[in-house]
DNA sequence: CGCCGAGTTGAACTGAATCAAGAAACGTGG
DNA sequence: CCACGTTTCTTGATTCAGTTCAACTCGGCG
C-alpha cells in the first residue's frame, strides 16, 4: 500500500488522516492473465491502483484485429475513465495482459472523498489534467506523424512497452496493422 | 458576465462570495479577427471565457496546410490548456476566427483560487475531465472511422461548425486535405 | 511431437495525399 | 457599389502509405 500513498503524494501531499480514510476504502483484487476487468457496455465502478501488472484498453472489432487505445503499468491508476467519470456505459474493454494485483476504490466512495476533502478534488483535478495531456499528445502524434515516426518515438519514450507487450497490440496502438508494423521493423533495422 | 457565472454554475454551484472573488480577477479583452491569442513556444498565461466569438487551435506546418485541432465558441472557456496546465511552451497557436470578446484570468490568480476555495478545485477537476472526454472521443473517431464518417458525424453533432468555419479548417480538423473534403462533399450529396 | 497463435513476407488493392489548374467567393480600396 | 486581386473551393491525374488476403516460418506449450 505504500506505493499507493507515494503515487498520490506526487499529485498533492496527503495528511495521515486523509490517507487513512482513503486507504480504508481500498479493496485488494488479484486477477489472472487475460481477465476482462471491464467489458464494453458495462458501467465502470472502480478506480484501481496497479500494485503489479499490465492492463490493456481496447475495442473489439469482430472479424478484424481489435483497436488498442493504451496500456497501464505497475504503480499507476487505471479505470475505464470515460465510463467512470460519466457513469455511462464504457466503450472500452479493459484486459489484464499479465497477472495483476489491484487495489480498487468504488465510484460512490470516491465521490464521498471529493465531497469531504479538499485534497481529493486537487488530486482528481491533477489526475484528469494528466489524462488530458496524454490524449492531447497522442492526438498530435496520430495527426502529425507517419506510422514509422510513431513507432520510433514509442521505442524511445516507452521502451518498456516494446519489451512487455505483444507486437500486434503495439501495432494497433500506433494505429496500423501487425503486418505494417512488421515491415516497419524490418526496414528500420 | 452573467453568462460566465451560468457556465461555471453548470460545473458546480458557486456561492456569491466565491463568484465575486473569481469575477474580480477577470479582465476584459476585445480582439479583431485573425488575432493570434497564443503563439507556439509561448507560455499560456490566460484562461479565458468567450463572451462572443470563435477561436481556432492549430499548428502551422510551413509550406503545407496547418493542422487544426479544434474550435471554441461563444460561452465557453478557452486556453492553450496544455501549456496553461504545465506552464511549458505551447505547441499550439490560438487564433480568433471572428472578432472576439474575452474575459481572462491569469495563471497565478487561478492558482490562488485553487488554494483558497474548495469549489475551485471541483470546477477545475470537472473541466479537466470534460477536456479528457473530448479528446478521448476524438481519438476514437480518428482511429475507428473513415474521413467520410467523421465528416457526417461532425455535420450531425456540431452543425454550427460547418456553418461558421471555412472548409479548409474543417478538413484539417477531421484529419484530411481540403481537396479530399471537397470530394467527400461532392460524393455524399 | 504436433498444434496454434504470433510474426514475417509477398502481391494486389485502396483511401487519401500531392501536384496542378481552373472557378467561385470574398474583402478591400477606389 | 463595383472592380480587382486574393483566398478558398473544386476537379482531374498521379503517387504513396498502409490495408487486405494469403502463404509460410517460428517458438512455446499441452
Amino acid at each position: 500500500m505504500n506505493q499507493i500513498r507515494k503515487a498520490l503524494d506526487m499529485y498533492s501531499k496527503l495528511s495521515d488522516k486523509n490517507w487513512l480514510s482513503f486507504a480504508s476504502m481500498l479493496k485488494k483484487k488479484i486477477v489472472v492473465k487475460k481477465t476482462l476487468l471491464l467489458k464494453e457496455g458495462q458501467i465502470e465502478n472502480n478506480l484501481s491502483f496497479i500494485e503489479e501488472g499490465i492492463i490493456r484498453f481496447y475495442i473489439p472489432k469482430g472479424e478484424k484485429e481489435d483497436l488498442t487505445f493504451g496500456f497501464t503499468f505497475t504503480n499507476s491508476f487505471v479505470s475505464g475513465y470515460d465510463s467512470f467519470i460519466t457513469q455511462e456505459p464504457s466503450v472500452y474493454n479493459l484486459e489484464a495482459l499479465t497477472p495483476c494485483i489491484l487495489w480498487s476504490i468504488n465510484y460512490k466512495d470516491l465521490q464521498e472523498i471529493y465531497k469531504k476533502t479538499d485534497v481529493g478534488n486537487t488530486i482528481g483535478r491533477l489526475a484528469a489534467e494528466g489524462l488530458f495531456l496524454q490524449k492531447a499528445k497522442r492526438e498530435l502524434s496520430l495527426l502529425n506523424e507517419t506510422a514509422t515516426q510513431r513507432y520510433l518515438r514509442l521505442l524511445k519514450e516507452e521502451p518498456h512497452f516494446i519489451k512487455h507487450i505483444p507486437q500486434k497490440y503495439i501495432a494497433s496502438f500506433i494505429g496500423i496493422t501487425p503486418q505494417a508494423l512488421s515491415r516497419i521493423r524490418r526496414d528500420i533495422s
